[in-house]
Formats: structure tokens, C-alpha cells, sequence
DNA sequence: CTGAAAGCGCTAACAC
DNA sequence: GTGTTAGCGCTTTCAG
């Protein structure tokens, strides 16, 4: 282990020439001889030398390296699809991914934006910002800031997914397979005064829970409050399993049962499912579920219909705004990338055959 | 962005000292003035300034940074779990990950030791290791290698799970719940000659093969080959799911229904409650049904009985390694850690309740 | 077309 | 105790 490193030196010597030579034909320069950039690779082949990117990075003072700030990737797969989608545009470029799951925890969020910081990162992902001082330090310390999915107030390129669309379209699904009595289980919508204060933190909630309501009253379905179960499901320890659960009992011990579940994630849908099989409902024939995100939803029993979560792409997308700013290198204004989610239809989802 | 970074000098010369006492200041070291140090302080305070780990590495030839190569976190959370283990302990240390999934590309895999060289980590850890060539590659560039499940045969201190225990107590598990009929879902093991050449390669397979077939010896229970599903499960597309679905049908249709099935992932066992959802039988009345790894399990319909694989744990183990080598300066033997895996018991396992 | 040399930011050896 | 300085490996003027 550590034999000594063959640096850009080792290979000047060898093949006779300068240091700023053999960097001419590393970088592809026009304005070497076709006889020395031959020498020169030889002697690359001979050494076996690698570039050292820290001394590139120290020297241009731009490290090509994007960190990359998650809530956890375990247990909720989400964050591992934008992760891996970041991670892929990156490396295409070149680039490199540090990653840092904070867990929900602001400390966790801090000292990950300290350590980027003194790493030099040349840009942050914050795969939903916790805190929006962490945001703020990030941004005064010069670095490019891009904010996932949930976006604070501050001015930063973002990238989101158009959960209103989405949600609607699941909705329309459950009513075209003659479904009326649909139960929403979701995390609690921004009040009037909080999305004012923060339109685009709490966005989410509120397109979810509003493509909802909007669907029903197109059809002239009356909302029913014992239908809707509005809770803090995401950050509860199991990430909404156990919470879906117990909502689903809820629905069941009201009486009147209803023909179909939307939840706001495959987690929660994932407890909606254990509770319908722990009395021996089946699915779809008794009653139909849908979930969101597409993660946990292929390996369900039955496999369930959910919105999927375009993750990859986000995660792409937030790699590609970081590559195209330090291309081109003026400034521009920051730029609001919004994708389209998709209906993914499975087996949990079908016309009521039985009456309840 | 990009205003001037604070550097050293910069530090320096607000607080009227030299550079070397500023980073003596910085690395807490005895020989300064409580004056001195205070007014260092301050000036670090003041002009908000940032260690550059950067430049600390390349002085030092060291960059404090772990290269990971996985398999792919996606679909299979197992990687994730190992990532994240590794990545706190890294953290707790002050070090970095740089993970790099490879989705079962050699190619990928090569591209991956070829950046992690190039950004001068310190060790890589391969989770996995695809091809024994790129592992050659990493130790000829002098770096720390380790090898987390399935080590190659290259000398390199590892990190695996004792997956002959876990298998033992799953079965005999079931075994104590009653069941006689047990059907094995797995990976191919390898013949003798293939473990001669590798006998580290293909030691899972063979550890939860043999744990199967020696419990159920044990207890003067005939291995009956119409119960044991042999198949390439792990590389297919979806990770087994399907491949478990189809394999689970299979057994069905062979009439002799069976008591209870082990499935060596929680993917394949996820396809083979997917099956039996199907066709309507109950679980765990009709049939018990174990997983391995504690992924998808406590998601699944029932929840899933499982062998759990001390992911995190690993993770944590291949890092802490890599830490104390580089604490400790001397050479030592490649260690090999063998961690415990646990099984835990859910809805899927209970005595058979009604006969078929 | 090629080379010499300065400097990115930090640290450690040596001098005072 | 504190300062000076060389140098980690690379790139980029500026000369030649």
C-alpha cells in the first residue's frame, strides 16, 4: 500500500519534455507536435499515471463535485431514486456525488453543509431542505444551490413534480372504475395563511389534498369528512406504515366502508393493505388502493396502482441545471424545472365487484 | 456566487500572526499563547472562514474520503442499509463517502475504481465486488481495499454475515412451529470444485444451502428436491421478484402443497406472497413463509418473517477498518469480520392451522 | 510549438 | 512561542 504516486513530473522526465507538455496533451490541446504527443502518451502508458483531481480541483478552485443533502434513504426509497439519478448525471459529466443523509435531523442538516463547505463542493442538491438557514449558509458561502421537491422561500434554482396533475389522474382512475366513496389518508394540508407565508414549502400537501377535492366536485361527489384522514404520516418513526394502518382500521370500524384508499405514499399504503388483510378483505374485489411515489409498490401483495414519482429524473434534472451553470458562465436567473408524474396501473385497483 | 473564499492568509493577516500559527490554532496544538489563540479565533470568527480540505489533502496526501462501490441501491435496499452504516461511521470520524452504484456492470465497476483513483480516496470498500480484476486495479494504485459479502479470493480484510446461522434458525424455526414440508427458494449454490477455486465467492449460497439441508437432517427430515427451487434469482431484472412469483406457482401446481417456505431475499419472498394472494390462500394458516435480508418485510402482507442481514452494521465494520489503519501506521493482517445475523419473527410464520 | 515559473491553500521542518 | 519557507501536483501565463 501508498507506493509512490507517479505524478504529472514523473512523466515529463520520462518522456523528455515539460510538465506543461504532458498537461497540454491531458487536456487535448491543439498546439502540441503529433511526434511529442505520442511520446508523451507513452510515457503516460509506461508510468501508469492517474490525474490527481485534488491538486485540479486546488489549482481551478472548482472540485466537480456536487453534495448532496437527503433526508434517508432508508427506509423510504424516494431519496435513493433521486440519489441515483443525481449520481448518474454526474458521473457522466465527470462529475462526483457526496452524499449525506441527515435523517430529518437540522443538526445533521448543519454539519452536512459544513462539511461540504471545507470540502469545496462546487454545488448542493438539498433533496428537501429541513431547515431554511441551513439553505441560507449554503448560499452565502458562495456555493450553487439547488432545492428537490419541497423548495423554501429562498431564491434557488428548484426542481419539483406536478403532484396536482398526478393526484387528479389517480382520482379519475378510482371514479371511472365506479368508484364514489374514495377515502384520502394523507399528510396535513397548508392552512390559507402558511401557504402565503411559504407557497412552495408545503406545495405538496396542498396539491395533493386539492387535486382531490377538485376531482370529486367535477363529478358531483360530495366530500366526506369520514372519508379523509390528514395526519403527520411522514415523519413518524416507521415513515406512515403503522399510522396507515391504524387509519385504515378507523375506515373500517366507521361503518360505512369505502369503495376505494388513495394515500400519499406507498409507505402508508403499505399499512392500508396489512389492515385490509388482516381481516380478510381481498383487493381489488372488496375495495381498491392507491398509492404514490412507485417504490415499495411493485413487491405489494397485490401490486399496487400508484403515482409514480418521476425520482431519477429529478434527481437528473438538479445535476443537469449544476453541470449547464458552470458551463456557461454567466448568470442567469434561477430556473424552476417541474416534472410530470405518471398513473402506474396494477393490480390493486378495479371495479367494486362486490357490494359492501 | 463564487465570492473570494477566506483563506489561511487571509486569517493571518486580520489577526497579525503567520500562517503556522493560525493552523496551529486550527489543529489544537499546545504551543501558542492563550492570547494569541484567542485573537486567531476571533479572525476566524470574523472573516467566517473555512478550512480547505481540499488543499489539506493534497498537502497530506490524504483525503480523508472512502470510495463505495455497490451493486445498486435500487431496487435492493440491502446496499442501502450498508451505505448508510458506512456513511455515518465515515462521518463520525470526519471522513467522506463517495458512493458509486455499478448495477451489476463490470464496466461501471471499472469506471468507479478508476475515479475513486483519481480523486485520491484513501480506500475503496466494494460491496460486492463484481470482477476480481477491478479490485487488482485498486490495490495495485495503493489503496485500502475491503471487500463487504462476497469477497474474491484477493488478500484483503473482509466483511461478511454468518449466513449458516441465520439459515439454521430460520428453519428451525419452522421446524419447531411444525412444518415438515419446507420449501427452499435460492441462488444456485456452487459445486465443490467451484468452492475450491473461490471459497469465499460463493460461500452465501452455499452457507444458506447447507444450513437448509443439515437442519433439516438434524431432525430426520428427507430433503425432498420437488421443494428445493434452484435459479439464478439475484441478477435477473427485478431482483427475484417475478422469478419468485413463477417459482411459487410451480410449487403449487405440484400438488403437494408445502408446509412453509424459506426464500433466501426478501424480493423473492415478496413474489411468492404475491402468488399465493392469488389464489386466495391465507398466511400464515394455509403457509409460513420466511425472507432473508429485513428489506421489504415489515411492508409486506403479512408482515414478513426474516433473517436479518446486520447491513448497517457491515458498513459500519468495513469503515471502522479503514479508520483505524490509518490511526494505527503499522501494517497489519487483513482482518476478516463475520457479523450475526437475527432472525425476526412476524405475521408470516405461525403452525399450520389447517391441513391441506 | 515548448519550457520556465508562479501560485492554488495548507502544513511541517526549521530557524529565531 | 512564533515566523519563514518549501512543497504537495497541477495549470496557465509569459517568454522564447
Amino acid at each position: 500500500m501508498n507506493k509512490k504516486q507517479v505524478t504529472l513530473k514523473d512523466v515529463a522526465r520520462l518522456a523528455g519534455v515539460s510538465t506543461a507538455t504532458v498537461t497540454r496533451v491531458l487536456r487535448n490541446e491543439s498546439l502540441v507536435t503529433e511526434k511529442t504527443r505520442k511520446r508523451v502518451e507513452q510515457a503516460i502508458q509506461q508510468t501508469g499515471y492517474r490525474i490527481n483531481i485534488v491538486a485540479q480541483g486546488l489549482r481551478a478552485r472548482q472540485t466537480k463535485t456536487i453534495g448532496h443533502i437527503l433526508q434517508g434513504t432508508a427506509p423510504n426509497p424516494f431519496f435513493i431514486g433521486v440519489a441515483l439519478g443525481a449520481e448518474q448525471e454526474a458521473l457522466y459529466h465527470g462529475w462526483s456525488i457526496l452524499a449525506f443523509n441527515v435523517q430529518h435531523d437540522p443538526e445533521r442538516e448543519r454539519s452536512g453543509v459544513e462539511t461540504f463547505i471545507q470540502r469545496r463542493v462546487d454545488a448542493i442538491l438539498f433533496t428537501t431542505p429541513l431547515c431554511e438557514e441551513n439553505v441560507r449558509i449554503a448560499l452565502e458561502a458562495g456555493l450553487m444551490v439547488i432545492q428537490v421537491e419541497r423548495p423554501t422561500a429562498l431564491s434557488t434554482p428548484t426542481v419539483t413534480a406536478d403532484n396536482y396533475a398526478g393526484t387528479v389522474e389517480a382520482i379519475e382512475h378510482l371514479i371511472t372504475l365506479g368508484h364514489r366513496r374514495i377515502a384520502y389518508l394523507g399528510e396535513i394540508p397548508p392552512g390559507p395563511a402558511e401557504r402565503k407565508a411559504q407557497p412552495y414549502r408545503n406545495r405538496i400537501e396542498h396539491e395533493r389534498f386539492a387535486g382531490y377535492c377538485d376531482t370529486l366536485a367535477h363529478h358531483q361527489i360530495p366530500l366526506d369528512i369520514e372519508l379523509i384522514i390528514l395526519d403527520r404520516f411522514y415523519t413518524s418513526a416507521d415513515n406512515g406504515l403503522s399510522a396507515g394502518y391504524h387509519a385504515m382500521q378507523k375506515l373500517l370500524r366507521s361503518g360505512k366502508r369505502p369503495d376505494a384508499v388513495f394515500a400519499t405514499s406507498d409507505i402508508i399504503a403499505a399499512g392500508v393493505l396489512q389492515a385490509l388483510y388482516a381481516v380478510h378483505l381481498s383487493i381489488p374485489e372488496d375495495i381498491s388502493v392507491v398509492g404514490f411515489d412507485n417504490t415499495y409498490s411493485p413487491y405489494l401483495s397485490p401490486p399496487l396502482t400508484t403515482v409514480e414519482q418521476p425520482m431519477e429524473q429529478m434527481g437528473r434534472a438538479a445535476v443537469q441545471m449544476v453541470i449547464r451553470h458552470f458551463q456557461q458562465h454567466q448568470q442567469e436567473e434561477p430556473t424552476h424545472i417541474r416534472l410530470t408524474t405518471r398513473l402506474v396501473v396494477r393490480g390493486s385497483t378495479g371495479p367494486r365487484k362486490r357490494l359492501s
